[in-house]
DNA sequence: ATAATTTATTTAAACGTTTATATAAACGCT
DNA sequence: AGCGTTTATATAAACGTTTAAATAAATTAT
């Protein structure tokens, strides 16, 4: 593979010109600057990424970390910040934390200690203070996704999570109920967390009890909505379901459909999420849309930003991102 | 950040004993391989992996390589391989190619001059003849991923898309059927094409002919399914319908329900891949599943033994790994 | 004509590793 | 004691860049 000096020898200059060349870095008169494109022309030339990360280059390269691969909605998430990155001329490192704050740590510092220019996170359940301490070195900018950090303030880009369960609940009190239920996250996920407080404060604003045991706390998976469904239903005779993800609310359909329970007659439904299939769902269901595609584009943009603003060093705020859902009203409910 | 000079005078020997000491390329006495260890600890040292790569080492980094992030089957893949690298201690940089072949002859020229120590990729559609010239200067190992690319003979890790698709047919004609339509992927597509093969050969086993008229190209999109399906049922009289995808699927489903067909009574309907909401439509849908998360990690383990296979010298011959699918029978044919 | 200034380019050090080669110490043998 | 081996460690070059400092050439001012 051709270097740079190849290059310094090839057009007959000195190798700093040939980098001030690729760097427009200095002036270089016409004529040399000629010769030398046309031999990195010539051989095909294409700068080492290591070297450069070296001598002290950003490289260009981000990481982004996530609790988990495997829903829709971070598939999105990922699809917007690939786009992003790649007409920005970045790569990415993706890396998965399963939910466990102590690996994310892990990730976070090494990823720091070494060369990434910036961190996407979608941060894990716990306490994340310690990114203070971690990005104090080099301030690598991080931006946050999907979940509000615990302990500190950042950049945070993520859905109306509060507004959307709130106009979500609106609308089924407005169709008359009264025993609506809820199956939330696991708590302490502050999007899910979120989505209770707009439910409790959809509830508090017409009037009616905020009644416990109407609560359940799933972990996200098909499995919980089909057991929380079924608790919810048969023990608390609820007229009304809101369910806050879309592998749950999957898990809420089967369980009706299995007990042949008539979807809006006896039991409304709102699912969060809209996946190609709560189309052809039977009805179809009413969801609490999130720009997952949007959330992604605009952590990965605000970050570049940062990344650029860091390199002139410009000062700034850190920004809070709440990017709008909408509810797509269908036949569940 | 410590560098390892920093333990190197920390621990009073020279870097040169450090390297040799984290990389155990050399026997130091366990006295003085202590006193660095506990320099290493003290200081908190973690190598710099830009400087590692540049003076020749592995970079313990894979490229992956997809034509888009967007299915539930790249999901599931990518996870398999993340788990694996991770368990290995490699990352991964996540690229897409949109489905165009120029941007993949790009980005894989890109990760072989620079420093990964292999690839995973789903080519796209189109002439891959062009691998055999960027991996000769290194011998960057590749490993070939759901898709079989064109030109030549690599590594290559799949599900076996014509048994599935042949055993699905059996079935429906097994159940009686005569005209059974099928949509496809695009032309050129191994994948799809290989199911579209499993097809005609079932057919031509039991003696039906093969009706062009009945064989659609879609391009694995919600709305090619649901137009295509609308040709096949409108135009053709089919009693059955093979879909090559999951998406697909969904779009079929999608008219049938709309157009008020009975499923299986006036059209049966067999899918590909088995994402959750197969289960919740009605019928719940019959389908070929692949093992997606199977396929990632089979090639992840492939691609790492080819990496220390490379250092170690050890001749081997290209692999290709057929991945058993699996009908999963249920109700709607 | 010479000095001062500006312009264009080169030289060399630095980044943090690995590794071939050199050196030093310890040991066993005559 | 002197020599050759073995064992353990140190020195220095190399990887491919960037960039501060040095130099050389061209221009302007005195």
């Amino acid at each position: 593979m051709a270097t740079i000096k190849d290059i310094a020898k090839e057009a007959n200059v000195s190798i700093a010109t040939v980098s001030h060349v690729i760097n427009n870095t200095r002036f270089v008169k016409e004529e040399t600057k000629n010769k030398v494109l046309r031999a990195m022309e010539k051989l095909n030339y294409f700068p080492n990424f290591a070297a450069r990360i070296l001598s002290g280059q950003n490289s260009n390269i981000i990481g982004l970390i996530i609790p988990d691969i495997g829903s829709y909605f971070v598939m999105m998430v990922v699809k917007g910040i690939e786009n992003v990155l790649q007409e920005n001329g970045y790569m990415f490192f993706l890396n998965t934390t399963d939910e466990k704050i102590e690996k994310e740590k892990k990730i976070v510092k090494f990823m720091c200690d070494q060369f990434v220019d910036g961190i996407i996170v979608a941060p894990a359940i716990g306490d994340h203070s310690f990114y203070n301490e971690i990005t104090k070195e080099k301030g690598t900018p991080i931006v946050f996704l999907d979940r509000k950090p615990f302990g500190i303030r950042r950049d945070l880009v993520l859905a109306d999570n509060f507004k959307g369960s709130y106009e979500a609940i609106c609308l089924l009190i407005k169709k008359g109920h009264k025993k609506i239920g809820i199956i939330s996250g696991p708590p302490g996920l502050t999007s899910t967390d979120e989505r209770l407080n707009g439910y409790i404060r959809a509830l508090n604003e017409y009037g009616l009890p905020v009644d416990d045991s109407l609560i359940k706390f799933g972990d996200n998976t098909f499995e919980s909505g089909y057991k929380l469904t079924e608790e919810l239903f048969e023990e608390k005779k609820i007229t009304a379901l809101y369910v806050v993800n879309d592998a749950m609310s999957l898990g809420s359909v089967q369980f009706l459909k299995k007990k042949a329970i008539k979807i809006p007659e006896q039991l409304a439904l709102i699912g969060f999420d809209d996946s190609m299939w709560s189309l052809i769902v039977d009805p179809p269901l009413t969801v609490v849309q999130q720009p997952a595609y949007e959330i992604g584009k605009k952590a990965a943009e605000l970050l570049l930003q940062r990344i650029r603003e860091k390199e002139s060093k410009t000062k700034y705020e850190y920004e809070e991102h709440r990017l709008q859902t909408k509810l797509i009203i269908r036949k569940s409910c």
